[in-house]
DNA sequence: TAAGAATACTTGCACTATGCAAGTAAGTTT
DNA sequence: AAACTTACTTGCATAGTGCAAGTATTCTTA
């Protein structure tokens, strides 16, 4: 006997739930970033990245963020040992809402008296963006234009740390 | 010896891995909801809530978000069996969020397709609104201004389920 | 006022997710 | 050919979550 399924596998139709049970993790969303505003394309580049993923989490991550349609792998082209992975329109279609999640971390007092040293000009322009509630579509739509495009919201920055 | 801790105890300043930080679990942002949007304030109408938490999670959750900051909890007036759990503006800042989220799951062809026959009128609304790109700061006053005096995003609504 | 019901938990146990360290296989560089 | 880089896997420990059952306090009802 076949049990119905009305709502696709999950527990609820409510859209809250349903980005929950997507991107509600540890690490999807932070493995997003990397790739959309830092340009992180590699494993291996990943795993650099700040916040210290292991490289067992790290690479199941990866599978299911591939399997549920937010990053495109790819084979690198100069090297056979990587591979390449890309934002696909269902993550990009994701930046409104990290604007948001910036917007609001940025006006929480324990994130503003962090130790902001490491943080480079273009990411304290970046939140002033995300903080300021004009011209905010315009400015969605470049980062997404930049990503659809390969390039990523911090193009040509170097991050400190 | 004391190691210093320039992120609060977090593990880096990055704004989204601290909204991560925060609020990345499978049940915090989903309780957020029950509270703001459907008005739901003792563990007893939370516990019952569509997706099934369970009772310690919750239990544990509730005296998380209230130690973070996201929730005040007072005895209710009229049983002293019961508190009341209310969202704090650190909460309330986060609609805005919700509202992106909400967008991003409606564009979602496996949101498009569950079965939507528990989802009252009320809801389906508040899914055309958070879609529509315009009006949206006076949409979402309001629900921030419903939230503050008491009420509730879906004020007088009842759900099906 | 005593019995039962409602409410908000706690406890115990299983299972899954995450974290850390070490190892491995394929591909690249020297 | 040897050394190195890259992307993993494996093993084990700890934390988070899920389920069922039990408990203490308060409220309601007979």
């Amino acid at each position: 006997m076949e049990e119905k399924d009305p709502f696709n596998g999950r527990r609820s139709f409510c859209p809250v739930n349903f980005a929950v049970e997507s991107l509600g993790d540890r690490w999807s969303l932070v493995i997003l970033r990397d790739v959309m505003f830092w340009g992180l394309h590699t494993y291996g580049a990943l795993l650099a990245s700040d916040e210290g993923i292991s490289t067992n989490i790290l690479a199941n991550r990866l599978d299911q963020l591939v399997s549920d349609g937010f990053l495109t792998r790819t084979p690198a082209p100069d090297d056979k040992r990587k591979d390449l992975f890309y934002a696909t329109e269902k993550a990009i279609a994701l930046l409104p809402m990290f604007v948001e999640m910036i917007a609001w971390s940025a006006q929480q007092d324990d994130w503003q008296t962090m130790d902001h040293g490491e943080a480079t000009p273009e990411q304290f322009g970046l939140v002033e963006k995300c903080l300021r509630r004009s011209d905010r579509r315009d400015f969605i739509e470049s980062m997404q234009k930049a990503v659809r495009t390969g390039k990523c919201v911090f193009e040509g920055v170097v991050r400190k740390s």
